[in-house]
DNA sequence: TCGACGTTTCAACAAGTATTGAATTGTTGC
DNA sequence: GCAACAATTCAATACTTGTTGAAACGTCGA
């Protein structure tokens, strides 16, 4: 991932609205739920969901799913696990560190780990 | 974590400049760097890093540690183990989701489920 | 086709953020 | 003590972001 990108997933979540709405999609599962339902759930206007939810759409974090009239969001859990592979990234270069972030293991990783 | 703390986090790291002092010192491990030789390495203002480490300070995500009359800062590994378990909580009601997502079981997330 | 509903776009404003040079604080070694 | 150096604070400025209501766009069911 390129570091401009992790900033712009950074930046989606690092605001108390979105990051709501994001938990509350990776809590839903890959359903997802429908915009209206969404702005519901964490009770802002039908015009912040959009702007927020285009935020966290533009950065890669949700992807929405058009039915019928209705537009659908989920979480996209790839994105998400590569943002923390890149966040921990060559920790203390490639040795242990401390006990628990080396528990931290992405399937990045470990995929580099095998390779 | 509270949903302040891990926006405090998440805004701490998303700016090119931060995450890369906050990179830098995840890969320099435990030891960390003095202040001076941050702002060389990302080649930044002197001013412009105390700006920015003081945030990432603030957020929890990096320690000071005087020695001398230099001053080093090292990344808080279990701080960010915290806020990877945060993001990925209660992923999809905590059934299985994607195989990949599945894969990040952070020390949180192992500690719940053995309790 | 028309009214109803779900969603997005727009305009405007308030509030917050990044950057820099200059000034300040604090520590060291002579 | 004092000069040299490490680091932070300050002030000023340009820029970005969040919020809202009103208007517009699309899709559906009757």
């Amino acid at each position: 991932m390129k570091p401009d990108q992790a900033v712009d997933k950074l930046a989606a979540l690092a605001q108390v609205t979105r990051l709501r709405i994001f938990r509350l999609l990776v809590q839903a599962g890959p359903g997802g739920m429908n915009a209206s339902a969404i702005a519901e759930a964490v009770d802002i206007a039908p015009s912040s969901l959009s702007f927020h939810i285009a935020h966290l759409s533009r950065a890669g974090l949700v992807a929405p799913r058009q039915e019928g009239r209705y537009i659908f969001y989920s979480a996209d859990f790839a994105a998400m696990d590569e943002l923390i592979a890149y966040l921990t990234d060559n920790c203390c270069q490639g040795g242990q560190c401390l006990p628990r972030t080396a528990a931290v293991a992405t399937t990045a990783k470990r995929r580099a780990k095998a390779a």
